[in-house]
DNA sequence: TGTTTTTTGTTCATTCTTGAACTAACATGT
DNA sequence: ACATGTTAGTTCAAGAATGAACAAAAAACA
């Protein structure tokens, strides 16, 4: 039993999926840089784009999106709010729910925002193909569902 | 000129990213789980893996090659010094570098967490063809080289 | 109704990561 | 030799993320 053989360096697979690793964190990286102009981070960013999508969240509806705890939304919130990006309000029926609505100088920063990930992600994406791209994002689905199952 | 054709959403290419992120994050998530038994964090394999494939190096090349400061190297370390993963011991000729090895269990500790992340990554990419995955591991060298450029 | 269980959001202690300031050692140039 | 600059590693303060424990409100159920 050759040991080397089994290093997972010698796996296309794995060296594939490392690959896919650096990129990611290459391509924060630079995002990371583009949004500091507009005073941005890119979790506040994921917020902001969550809230656009859907107005009037509950924080624990944010939280799950983001795949983070309900507890970090309570300690990121209030720079957005300070920044009066965000309007948090209770909800009427439900005194524990909170609902977020972005205000117009956040949606306003948002679309400034967007242009900065999207002129990005072109330059991203401009590394393959239209079909070679969307047949990579299927493959992304499909590994997500894989992840979900156990 | 129409709002809504300018959002991000509504761009392919800018999903298929947004697909490849949340593939990324639910990966991470999964191995984080998957380490768990051998009380390993994945910056800790990353550090064990780096230092497998290049005995000797010094905190600052790990530090370049894992894209973190080279602060977070010097408070990671005793982490794994003290587990006697790893040897700190001082350059010969140059007396403010130190350079890193594994220990014989640490290379053990190591090869037990490459079974665990190669299945894991195994199950990850069986969700393509072999050929996909190549194609999709080439086109994530090609955006890693973009990032750099400027 | 009254009791128990869930759910929402907050607080707190802990860990990870970063960047700036610092020390010690080496390198360069005169 | 000596001054200057550069590099390796550490220290420290700050920001971000987590999970456990908690309070208040709502839901479930007897």
């Amino acid at each position: 039993m050759n040991k080397k053989q089994d290093l997972p360096w010698d796996n296309p697979r794995f060296r594939n999926w490392i690959a896919l690793v650096r990129a990611e964190k290459a391509v924060v990286a630079a995002l990371t840089k583009a949004l500091q102009p507009l005073d941005l981070k890119i979790a506040q960013l994921d917020m902001l784009m969550n809230l656009y999508r859907h107005p009037g969240m509950s924080q624990h509806d944010l939280a799950r999106r983001l795949l983070v705890g309900r507890s970090n939304i309570t300690m990121l919130l209030p720079q957005l709010e300070t920044r009066g990006l965000v309007a948090r309000e209770n909800d009427a029926k439900d005194k524990r729910v909170m609902r977020l609505t972005l205000t117009d100088s956040g949606e306003t920063l948002l679309m400034e925002a967007l242009r900065v990930y999207t002129t990005l992600i072109e330059r991203v994406m401009a590394q393959s193909t239209p079909a070679e791209c969307d047949r990579m994002g299927a493959m992304m689905l499909r590994i997500t569902e894989a992840m979900k199952v156990e």
